[in-house]
DNA sequence: GATCGTCTCCCCCGTGCGGGGGAGGCTCGC
DNA sequence: GCGAGCCTCCCCCGCACGGGGGAGACGATC
């Protein structure tokens, strides 16, 4: 069974770029579009899509209300994926708050979109380290680091994980992570690509920079 | 022509096992040992060697005055290595003002120790940055932060490299990093390769770590 | 008793990474 | 003119890393 999507962004090109990306993907369903967040509604409830890829800034009826509104309104509802262009950054944590599982940079590249579909659709939340670095380096203080310590707090993290996740943020290798826990490699193979899927990282190095943006771990 | 070393620590285990680590190395070549700072200058004088490692807390003459105490009375100095036990951090710092080419952990492994031997007998300063997130850890704010700043000054990493570290603290892999930068994938990891050397890092996350430590990027 | 989540360990497999070399072209300063 | 430093690109090579599977043991929860 694939991944059904229901496409939400008032510009017709974005949602043409994403129905191209999502469907060249086997396992990936464009079920739906709307131009409007007043529309996600009766269409969520109409076509019941696993996630929703919904643009921030919309006439009527923005991102952040529309997943107030779906959030609310819907029993079993979709996850929702907040779509920004990078410029409405302050937008993104509000959504974040406002209960999406996860947002994504529209310039970000397809493999990443459509990573980004398929993790929220396994109930992971997520997030790009790198993008919200960018963001925050970009527009000032507070609020990216804000978003970032959203998407930890939010990825849920078994103690073993944080464990393993501090220890990567101390450079050690898999290797010696094991020797530390007492544990073996492949074990901790285990918990590392379970951050990284949890935090919507890479690799471990974007595992490390989304501990440090998100104050997970601290410098000095 | 073997890198040539003095080892100067008041206790003869830690000179013994030193020695041990460094003379098993083919191209390491230990040519004295000194139980005291005060004994450190004439030595140098007479055996010229490459690289002193030097303990911080001995007595008569601590490791910090004896590494001023070379650097200013000998012509052509040696490479200095300071070795520190974990539970005086503070001197660390003061050692690198003192003008110390990078310092140690005792309990580093010996591939550890041998790698920065080498290090700065090529004349690359260094620090191990697990280290200095472990002193940052245990022993409040400032001194571990200091410590890391002074070495990423000294790092003097060229303005590409420098660019080079700030991309890859933004989660780029040495393809995005390429791409961004509009040169070869070769090209990147000759910077990257000159980065971890200089920052005596062994892969790219202990960079970016360093980077962060060191306030070189700021999260947030 | 059954289910779920966590922690543990195992397999295969591709590839990005990093070490080890080298080399040409460029600018700058001596 | 000549070297030093930097940037660029190339080769070979081993390995840690990370994806994609699966599976057993344990405790908590239902």
């Amino acid at each position: 069974m694939p991944v059904t999507v229901l496409l939400v962004d008032d510009e017709p090109l974005v949602r043409a770029g994403l129905r191209a990306v999502l469907e060249a993907q086997p396992d990936i369903e464009v079920v739906g579009e709307a131009a409007d967040g007043a529309a996600v509604i009766p269409l969520v409830r109409q076509l019941r899509p696993d996630v929703v890829a919904m643009d921030v800034r919309m006439p009527l009826l923005d991102g952040i209300e529309a997943t107030r509104a779906v959030l609310r309104t819907v029993a079993e509802p979709p996850k929702i994926l907040v779509v920004t262009t990078f410029e409405n950054d302050e937008y993104v944590y509000e959504a974040l708050r406002a209960g999406a599982d996860g947002f994504l940079l529209k310039r970000a590249r397809p493999a990443e979109i459509v990573h980004a579909v398929r993790l929220v659709a396994e109930g992971e939340s997520l997030l790009f380290p790198a993008s919200v670095r960018r963001l925050a380096a970009e527009y000032g203080e507070g609020d990216g680091n804000r978003a970032a310590r959203a998407v930890m707090e939010r990825a849920q993290l078994t103690e073993r994980e944080a464990e393993v996740l501090r220890l990567m943020a101390r450079g050690l290798s898999n290797a010696e992570i094991a020797e530390r826990l007492v544990v073996g490699t492949e074990t901790v193979k285990s918990h590392v690509s379970a951050v990284l899927a949890k935090l919507g990282a890479r690799d471990r190095t974007q595992a490390v920079i989304a501990a440090y943006e998100s104050g997970f771990v601290a410098p000095g």
